[in-house]
DNA sequence: AGCTTGCATCGACGCTTATCGATGTCTCCT
DNA sequence: AGGAGACATCGATAAGCGTCGATGCAAGCT
C-alpha cells in the first residue's frame, strides 16, 4: 500500500483502443484526465513545462492569469494531489515541476495505437 | 469557417511541453480532455473502439452499463459534438466509431515529449 | 393503420467545482 | 521582536454537470 498517486494507478492500463477499460480502471483513469480537463490548469501545466530549468514558483505563474492567489493555489494543488506536479519548497518559494513520466503514460493511454 | 469541431481546433497546437499555450488555445483543448474526464465517457470509447468493425450501435453499449438508456446518449451525444466519435444511422440502429486521429492529436498535445 | 423497438430530447434534481475574499502559516529581513 | 512577503487553507457562492423518468420521433413489422 505504497499510497499511488492517481496517475500512478492510471499507468497500468492498456491503450483505449486496444482492449475495454473495465469500470475499476475507467474509474481511476477519469480523475487524472478531469485534472487536465481545464483552460487553467492545461496553461499551468504548459507554463510549468516550458519554463526555465523545467520549474517555476507560484509567483511566476500567478502572474500569467488574471486570477486570485488562491484560486491558482487551488488548480496547483489539484494538479499536484493527481500526481501531475511536483512540489518542492526553496526558501520562501514553493516551486513545482512536471513529471513527463505521468504525461507520457496518459499519451500512452490515449493514443496507444493498435501498434 | 468550415465549422470545426473541438478536436480538429485543438489539433493545432504545439505538444504541452514544447512552448506555453495560449488562453484561447486552452479554452480550444479543455473541452475535448473534459470530453474524456468521465468513467463512463472513457469507457465508452474504449468499448466502441475495440467492438467488432470498429463500431458499436447504442443498445450494445446501453447493456455495459447500470446506467438508463438516457444517460448514455447523453455521453455520446458529447463525445460525437466533440468530434472523438462518429455516427452513423443504419435502419433504426445508429452506430458510433472512433476517430483514431482525434485520440492520436489529443496524445500527441499531451505527450508530445521535446523530442 | 397501429404497434413495437431503438434512440434522442426535455425538464428537474443533486452533487461537484471554479472562483472569490478573508485568514492562517511560515520564512526572511530589519 | 516585529513587519513583510509567499503561499496555503477556509467558507461561501454561483455555475456546471451527471443522472433520472417522461416524452418525442422515426423506422420496421403485423
Amino acid at each position: 500500500m505504497t499510497d499511488l498517486s492517481p496517475v500512478e494507478t492510471a499507468a497500468c492500463c492498456s491503450p483505449l483502443q486496444r482492449e475495454p477499460l473495465s469500470r475499476e480502471q475507467a474509474e481511476r483513469v477519469a480523475p487524472v484526465l478531469k485534472a487536465m480537463a481545464d483552460p487553467v490548469r492545461l496553461r499551468l501545466v504548459s507554463l510549468v513545462a516550458s519554463h526555465k530549468g523545467g520549474e517555476a514558483c507560484v509567483c511566476d505563474l500567478t502572474d500569467a492569469f488574471d486570477l486570485s492567489q488562491p484560486t491558482i493555489s487551488h488548480h496547483l494543488k489539484v494538479l499536484h494531489e493527481t500526481g501531475l506536479l511536483d512540489r518542492t519548497k526553496r526558501g520562501t518559494w514553493v516551486y513545482y515541476k512536471v513529471r513527463p513520466e505521468a504525461l507520457a503514460s496518459i499519451a500512452a493511454l490515449i493514443g496507444g495505437a493498435g501498434a
